[in-house]
DNA sequence: ATAATTAATTTTGAATTCATAATTAAGTCA
DNA sequence: TGACTTAATTATGAATTCAAAATTAATTAT
């Protein structure tokens, strides 16, 4: 008979999901230019692979919306344009409001201990005005948050939206004032972890993405004036 | 002149993109049986095709969820499972909120009556029993106010994660009563989205979702008992 | 000169090929 | 018989090949 899903599955990789590994972070990381053609020749060689699985890697991350295909054109790197990020932000607030929620049923007390250490690390770095460091520790604890809710679909989900608003490198544009503020959200979503409270987690993180959308949204006008920025 | 024989623009598809388009309705549909191993060589021969396109649709079909490749062991069609369903359903379900607020904003009378339009089709189909066509006329309504909310990213997340959980068939273990349930908590969709009460819309469809979810995962536990319906 | 053709080159999509892994079949021995 | 090897067969992953499309370079005409 048939069973079902083996967990303890041994990891074996393909070399294609392999490649989506490698050259996501790449894309999202702007190492390849965003708007540029995807360089196909110095990929396979840079990873010493045949076109075969690149090729596919390329179809998935197309499908993720981090590459453009166009027919007989190659591969584009996708840019993040002003009507995606409107498009994106509503999609992946409704889903970051979804996993404070469940967060806050699932989560278990030594995770919240290690969301408030790493709050407490982004503070040393805001402290510190390491803009590398904050972001970083950022991300974590959002991804904290995420597993807490025990989900997989929804963290895939979100990871994917995320992954395309991530390669808006707007943090650099941060004003101070809303750095500071971005801060105090955080604060605001540790206690009400802490306090278990869902619905007051979902609105603070509603409240914290549409300022941020506000916070790329002016980057990318920003950028638009800056040749350096928009290729 | 010229005679305008080429009817259809000139549509460049690549064959990897049409295939995943052809084969996803064979996944969703059932026609590839659930938990079964995907017929390479078999669907190369149908579409007359070569393995390579065929090979890149399955690494997009599995990003989607449809299929599972265990490298060296082929890809298989994934089954619906008690836990997928646990999971896909409230991201579902958050995503529907959202599409329900942002077509009260945006939707169109014109649209509005086309939706009305929809449901006294659909009302016809369920005073005939006709459960094939209000199944159908189901999908249209849902999928039109989708596309009233304007947001390609939405409508992508949801039609992927409809799309693994239309596999489940359940509609057809549907009781007498909760079909009267969903054919009233439409009635109260179309009064919402007449009224443009994003916020009740919202509500109605939360708990449209709601009903759907233990629906099917009613229909899953019959179907546990019967190996008819689990392959 | 510039624009329009045409030819050469490169890139792309997809079929084919090939090495290896997995599966099945055939022996082998307790 | 049935568990264990080993050989034959098939399936799979990925490199290679090849035809067609796109791009670039060269040529011609204006």
């Amino acid at each position: 008979m048939i069973g079902k899903t083996e967990s303890s599955t041994i990891e074996r990789r393909s070399l294609h999901h392999e490649l989506v590994e490698r050259i996501r972070p790449l894309i999202v990381e702007s190492h390849l230019v965003p708007g540029s053609k995807v360089p196909e020749k110095a990929l396979c060689e840079r990873f010493k692979v045949s076109r075969t699985p690149l090729r596919e890697a390329l179809k998935v991350l197309a499908a993720e919306g981090l590459v453009r295909l166009e027919p007989n054109r190659s591969a584009w790197v996708t840019t993040v344009t002003i009507e995606e990020v409107n498009e994106v932000f509503p999609v992946l607030t409704a889903l970051e409001a979804l996993s404070g929620e469940l967060a806050c049923a699932l989560i278990t007390d030594t995770e919240i201990q290690d969301v408030r250490r790493l709050h407490e690390n982004m503070l040393e770095s805001y402290k510190k005005r390491d803009l590398a460091a904050y972001f970083d520790i950022n991300q974590q604890i959002h991804r904290a948050i995420l597993l807490a809710a025990r989900n997989t679909t929804l963290t895939n989900s979100c990871q994917a939206l995320s992954a395309r608003m991530q390669r808006a490198r707007y943090i650099a544009n941060m004003s101070e004032e809303r750095w500071a503020q971005a801060v105090d959200e955080h604060e605001k979503i540790i206690n009400m972890l802490e306090a278990r409270d869902g619905k007051r987690l979902s609105a603070v993180l509603v409240e914290h993405m549409r300022n941020k959308q506000t916070s790329v949204l002016q980057w990318l006008s920003s950028a638009s004036d800056n040749p350096a920025k928009s290729p």
